[in-house]
DNA sequence: GTCTATAAATCGATAGAC
DNA sequence: GTCTATCGATTTATAGAC
């Protein structure tokens, strides 16, 4: 009752959903939304089953808010990267060399990642994603916009740039997915990935 | 018991294996191994529920059997490109080609790409992969020799081979992940993918 | 061979003690 | 705030009639 308690209690409350929400976000990432089970979670987090229950109404709920988050966070990275005063073909450069890392180094930047590729994927999860990728202001939309501007400045190759933008997400999706769950010892060279942008 | 009904009997019992593996590829595919349900390909068949279990022991015995499939027809489909007289670098562009165009038409080679690829990147699936894509005269492999080759001969670009490879296949899962799932209207432009092996 | 009905198991969600 | 125990719904798998 005490104004100490009361502040030790939201503190305990902050980190335990953060706990929570960091278990379930490996979880989902290496068994898929499906075949996640609450319990798993509640294992990975070192807390009871029941306890989840405290802290989020459902398995949903805490899908819906990784979601959330990593579409916000991929979205501050890509504004962060097309905001700066680099060549286009230099922001790419730089985008990719940033998830590379996160991925390689398994933070949760890259499961981040990850799990907002796969939302997108899938009708199946319980949150539109699309909505949130697609559109103007969105991390989607933006990318489009710089790769506009380096095929203007003739450092990127012509073509629909939709298109070099899905390609691109598409290969990264791959390749962090590939990572992630062990199926390759390490992100390749980011070069390689970099040449799908480069002119004729 | 006459002859004729054996013979009969034979042609229905291998017609509906072939159909309901049919179903239920498509149904892994679209919602992934454990969400989909018995009940799910049972309707896509249109079959009863408990017929599934006449013709397969378990849920997990179709998904094997038809990962055993899918990496099978892979493997040929590399092994017939590879064994072509075709330069190098037009073998990979030929396998492109055909990749692009069975998941483009939603044909079930496309289906069965995906699903060796996504079978690939988890551990949770009741099939161990890797062993059967990777090793001597395996699809994976068999592309690493297409590249080293070609590398040789100077039409890819010098790097890793096996590092190109998974780029190459990751690439693949991410696209036809987006298309199969309805995420993307139209496979890319091959071209673009082809960009990732050109040299300096 | 094919179906319907049911058993058995699993898992998400809740209740209630501490 | 945290736990254990249990309910209820869903789903896999089986049994048995036709």
């Amino acid at each position: 009752m005490s104004p100490r308690s009361e502040e030790a209690n939201t503190q305990i409350k902050d980190d335990r959903q953060k706990q929570i929400l960091c278990s379930a976000l490996k979880v989902f990432i290496h068994k898929g939304f499906a075949a996640a089970k609450m319990s798993d979670i509640a294992t990975e987090a070192h807390i009871s089953y029941g306890l989840m229950y405290h802290y989020f109404q459902s398995k949903d709920e805490i899908y819906a808010e990784l979601v959330r988050n990593a579409v916000d966070s991929s979205r501050r990275v890509i504004e962060q990267v097309s905001a700066g005063d680099m060549e286009p073909i230099d922001k790419m450069r730089a985008l990719v060399a940033r998830i590379f890392k996160s991925v390689g180094e398994q933070q949760s930047a890259g499961y981040s990642f990850v799990l907002m590729m796969e939302a997108m994927t899938s009708g199946v999860y319980p949150v539109p994603v699309m909505g949130r990728v697609h559109g103007s202001g969105r991390p989607f939309d933006l990318l489009v916009h710089v790769i506009e501007q380096g095929q203007y400045m003739g450092q990127i190759a012509q073509g629909d740039p939709a298109e070099l933008v899905m390609t691109f997400f598409a290969a990264i999706l791959g390749l962090a997915s590939l990572k992630v769950r062990g199926s390759m010892a390490a992100m390749p060279d980011p070069e390689i990935l970099m040449r799908i942008f480069r002119p004729a």
